[in-house]
DNA sequence: CGATTGGTTGAGCCCATTCAACGAATGTGG
DNA sequence: CCACATTCGTTGAATGGGCTCAACCAATCG
């Protein structure tokens, strides 16, 4: 599953605010960083957990960059989801004993371990940690909600827009540049996000760079005219 | 959004396995009805509630049959899911202050109304009842994670055989016939909830009526041959 | 170095869509 | 109770968006 463990402190953490303990007091981080958190850093292209291990705990994503990938028994694959700095790893498996998807590191990374039974206890003690834990499970479905919008009808070119503007805004509210920035992802794991192939993505990235909407060199982007990708998401009358 | 409230009590409900309850004591289940459950009946067409309106309650399904819908700017909608009898709506609008999408009931059906704000006390209460709630999310988000895998990679015939498994499935688990159904929504928002258009699901009924793997009579259903559905579910080698 | 992985682009094809006509069932108002 | 409108469902014919198959290039790696 991964590698190095090292001690590490919720309290003295960067993207605390992003992160599980955003709202809580001093005392409570502290009572969270005492009971359970753990660093593991995971390298890039290696497996967090699969599908079928057990399941213990969640994780919060330190840094670095994952994908969630559900692997069908005929062998399909779909990624369901990418991960960044702050975001929780692992929700999907809750109702269960073991993992029910892989999560995959797409670049060096370091997650904080949650003990889940320990997080259940430390909910019962800390009412706004149970609260704003909710809140996240909350937001993941209906960010899911908004995925199956796109799956269902949007058209390929209005999927790879939003998409792209959702990396933008991820970005932004990161303090990192949402104009220009590195794709993390093969065109690939593009494709299978949003329910087409790569070359279809290879293809509209090249379009939108043709028509002078971003500029694409491999992996790297700059965002031209973000209002132009914003028309793109929606459904053109003609 | 809604009319008759009735007082009700799930301590009596014949559906207390199925629901939120599962798994508690009698007393606890008191302490659960005491606090915060009523009864709501919902007609056939109505919205339980809208998207913008006020979020204050998640509610259980007593009996009937809801559905949810997630409408774009541009007026596109996407139905997000199908509920029955012991399922909860509302998990989706948590983390806002206001309802995320609209939910309707595709029959006469009722609800039990549970004020999220004391929900949230007796979560803290009750450590049962929070963990049973925290599976109940986990499992939503997993459902939408299988819901993404087929929206993004199977082909129209494999995701309308997996959706009347599902149902198939759900019936089953309720004591209901999986054989005999009655399908409660229209061709319509069967189509949107699989990502294709209500003439392709009218083609695959009949295609599968055909085939004799269904009895297609309108909105009535026979399964006839489960297995061989089952097989149209995963993608044909050829 | 050759092998592998990731990415781009072209040509032809096919599955699902669009557009359209029609039938059945339901409901409404005169 | 009938006439009419509306909603829901089925089926056909033609179209097209994205897929498949394929060739090729660049970067990375052992």
């Amino acid at each position: 599953m991964s590698l190095a463990e090292l001690k590490s402190v919720c309290g003295s953490c960067g993207i605390r605010e992003l992160c599980l303990p955003a709202g809580l007091s001093d005392e409570e981080v502290d009572l969270l960083d005492q009971h359970m958190s753990h660093r593991i850093s995971v390298r890039k292209g290696d497996y967090l957990y699969r599908m079928g291990d057990p399941f213990r705990s969640l994780f919060a994503v330190s840094s670095g960059f994952f994908k969630t990938v559900l692997v069908h028994e005929d062998g399909r694959g779909q990624v369901t989801g990418f991960q960044m700095m702050g975001e929780l790893l692992g929700l999907e498996a809750i109702h269960s004993t073991h993992q029910v998807c892989d999560t995959v590191a797409l670049e060096d990374s370091a997650v904080c371990a949650i003990s889940f039974d320990q997080f259940e206890q430390l909910g019962q003690l800390m009412r706004n940690l149970q609260h704003r834990f909710n809140k996240d499970m909350s937001r993941e479905i209906a960010r899911e909600h908004h995925l199956m919008l796109l799956l269902g009808s949007m058209r390929s070119e209005e999927r790879l827009a939003t998409f792209l503007l959702d990396l933008v805004m991820r970005h932004e509210r990161r303090h990192q540049s949402g104009e220009t920035f590195m794709l993390r992802m093969t065109r690939e794991d593009i494709g299978s996000y949003l329910g087409i192939k790569l070359e279809t993505v290879s293809r509209l990235l090249s379009r939108f760079h043709d028509e002078g909407i971003l500029e694409v060199r491999g992996r790297h982007l700059r965002i031209l005219n973000r209002a132009a990708l914003a028309q793109r998401t929606e459904a053109s009358e003609s």
